[in-house]
DNA sequence: ACCGTAACACTAACGGTTAGTGTTTTGGAA
DNA sequence: TTCCAAAACACTAACCGTTAGTGTTACGGT
């Protein structure tokens, strides 16, 4: 069945909330704007704002499961065949590009002006790493063990996070890969 | 000098705080107890408390530059020609072990049973991360570039990290560091 | 003996978050 | 169509961690 009245006011609110607060955090700044601030421009309860999002960080990060849909599709839905660290890398590649450079997102330079974002933003990928541990346990091929898949999947976030603190982050990619792939060629063979 | 009787009076305020917090903390749970009531038993004001710990967590991480220091001494202060993996290795095996298993400290127990304090010390952890880097970046033998430090640095926390978690936590540091080992001789490769 | 400073205290607040308590809206059952 | 249970929403009032502002001691060095 499609989605009823009901679904599609409640994902508007969540939409106009999600909005209004990105809008106000660009303007004047992610520390500078408090929760009632949002809740007042967005025409909603405080309370109505937490019920959609479960913290004041979660606003900018509305669309989290992008990231971490990515990666296990990256795992999961990678043509026949191919081997796994390659499709991975390539992915981190274009993920790493997308909040990088001159043309990036503004939102990603408030990201980093932000130590509670960033600070969020670590804790909210390690949890995605579990995801990304679950994918490759699955995969066929060579078998590892759970801490094996465990310890790749954190190695790339972590790949993720220091490329984006690099001077050259498409270039630190491609270093740190080379040390993952040697870490997962390493876990086959003990 | 001998420490004057200032600091011998700063320093023994900052224990009574630490030994009333961690003493509340244990007997009723780390949530379950509020920075006014902590204050309240130490007999100081809030505003004192907070001169010398940032944070609530930071009363339980109170000595929390010891992790910091083991990690940079396993490093710079190993035996001379002894390669740097086995030396961090073996730290991590000690690190692991004061956390871990039946004898492990009720202050262990409750990090672990609180998410907010997990957070918290993963991102001191990532912290820490930074000085390893330093350290190795400024050993001797092969050079490696800035970011293959950072990234050891950060597989090692992850070691920790994902070891702390595993249903036998020496024999995951152990696997762990077969793909440390690795990843680093591929650092020293490209 | 004195002064600058650092520790400490107190009040009052701020900002994020939640509990408690209704009120409206809505999808489906009768 | 009518009615009900659930879900969204609103409002007040608070809780909790944290900080600013403003003093007040107490100490170490001169």
């Amino acid at each position: 069945m499609p989605p009823g009245r009901r679904e599609r006011k409640k994902a508007a609110t969540r939409q106009k909330i999600a909005d209004t607060a990105l809008r106000l955090f660009l303007e004047r700044g992610y520390d500078a704007v408090g929760i009632r601030e949002v809740a007042a421009e967005a025409d909603v309860a405080v309370t109505t704002l937490f019920s959609h999002f479960a913290s004041k960080e979660a606003l900018v990060f509305e669309q989290d499961e992008d990231f971490e849909q990515r990666l296990t599709r990256a795992v999961t839905g990678r043509a026949p065949r191919e081997p796994l660290m390659p499709a991975l890398r390539r992915e981190i590649h274009v993920l790493v590009g997308h909040c990088t450079g001159e043309g990036a997102d503004p939102v990603w330079r408030m990201i980093d002006g932000s130590p509670a974002l960033r600070e969020y933003e670590e804790s909210m990928r390690l949890r995605h790493a579990e995801s990304l541990a679950t994918a490759i346990a699955a995969d066929p091929g060579p078998a590892r063990t759970p801490t094996a898949c465990r310890t790749i999947a954190r190695f790339v976030i972590d790949a993720y996070a220091l490329a984006r603190g690099a001077a050259d982050p498409q270039a630190a990619v491609d270093e740190i890969f080379e040390m993952i792939e040697a870490a997962w060629a390493a876990s086959g063979t003990a």
